[in-house]
DNA sequence: CTTGGGACCTGGCTGC
DNA sequence: TGCAGCCAGGTCCCAA
């Protein structure tokens, strides 16, 4: 599942293939998935188009082009991003090929990703809240956000509209780093709390960027390489295994609907 | 407005 | 061994 390390290392890897590069052709396999143009018109409006950046924000992975509009990619659960791989899977569902001979194949097993060209990219990540790892992502900012929501603080992580980025693993290995358990009100934790929380979010998701992201499911590098993050995950899909802290079998819970892990001696409910 | 639950999607796993 | 049905979770949509 790419969260903001895994769509973080997934540009830093790209960018240098893509800047100031332009689109030789664009090939939809999938019409689902495009946005905001017909099949025909999204190909027709991209081809010459040259890429000035690729920036990533929350989850989304954005090409500004020269003409100033932008291509946004999000690749949901099962979506990966492949750098002139040598043969298309069943699950290709773009191709886009540039004009330095490279080609970048969006495949997707789940076709729940999504592909927008916009005007400008407010028009689709407009809402989001702020970039965890920004330096305007403050103590202040992050007391503010929780403080607002009456909903477990787990559900709050999550949120796109409330932090950028963060997924359904790392709000697990975040909650766990910091010793709350996921069901806690976000609205009832301690100064002291919100202040270990913030320093955890800032850590966990460096630390998982600095492993170029995590390789469970289908996650992987645009050149092919596996992620090593997950290796270092505490209780993220880690059901029935020990704590490594405590050396309790770490629990599961459904908060939202989400399949939640934790140490219930390390994260105690009050 | 806030919160919670279901739908979407499909390969892999579970259990009969 | 075969297969129906459940599960995974990012995001959108709707209802209370």
């Amino acid at each position: 599942m790419p969260e903001l390390p895994e769509v973080e290392t997934i540009k830093n890897e790209l960018l240098p293939w893509v800047r100031g590069q332009s689109f030789t052709q664009v090939t939809i396999f999938d019409p689902k998935i495009v946005f905001c143009a017909s099949t025909e018109e999204f190909p027709r409006n991209l081809v010459a188009q040259r890429v000035e950046n690729l920036e990533r924000r929350g989850k989304y992975l954005i090409f500004d082009l020269a003409s100033k509009k932008v291509l946004i990619m999000h690749l949901r659960m099962t979506g990966v991003l492949l750098l002139n791989p040598r043969t298309f899977d069943s699950y290709a569902r773009a191709a886009f090929s540039f004009s330095n001979d490279i080609q970048i194949v969006f495949s997707d097993r789940r076709r729940l990703g999504a592909i927008w060209l916009a005007e400008n990219a407010d028009a689709v990540v407009g809402k989001l809240g702020p970039e965890p790892l920004s330096d305007d992502f403050t103590l202040d900012v992050l007391a503010q956000l929780l403080e607002k929501h009456h909903i477990p603080i787990k559900a709050a992580l999550i949120d796109q509209n409330l932090i950028a980025g963060i997924g359904n693993m790392y709000a697990d290995e975040i909650l766990f780093a910091a010793k709350i358990h996921p069901l806690r009100k976000a609205n009832a934790l301690t100064p002291q709390e919100i202040q270990i929380l913030h320093r955890c979010i800032r850590e966990i998701l460096w630390s998982a960027i600095n492993s170029k992201g995590a390789s469970v499911n289908t996650y992987i590098r645009p050149e092919g390489q596996l992620g090593t993050a997950q290796l270092a995950f505490k209780v993220a899909h880690q059901y029935g295994k020990l704590c490594p802290l405590c050396g309790t079998s770490i629990q599961r819970v459904l908060v939202r609907g989400r399949g939640s892990y934790f140490c219930p001696n390390c994260q105690p409910l009050p």
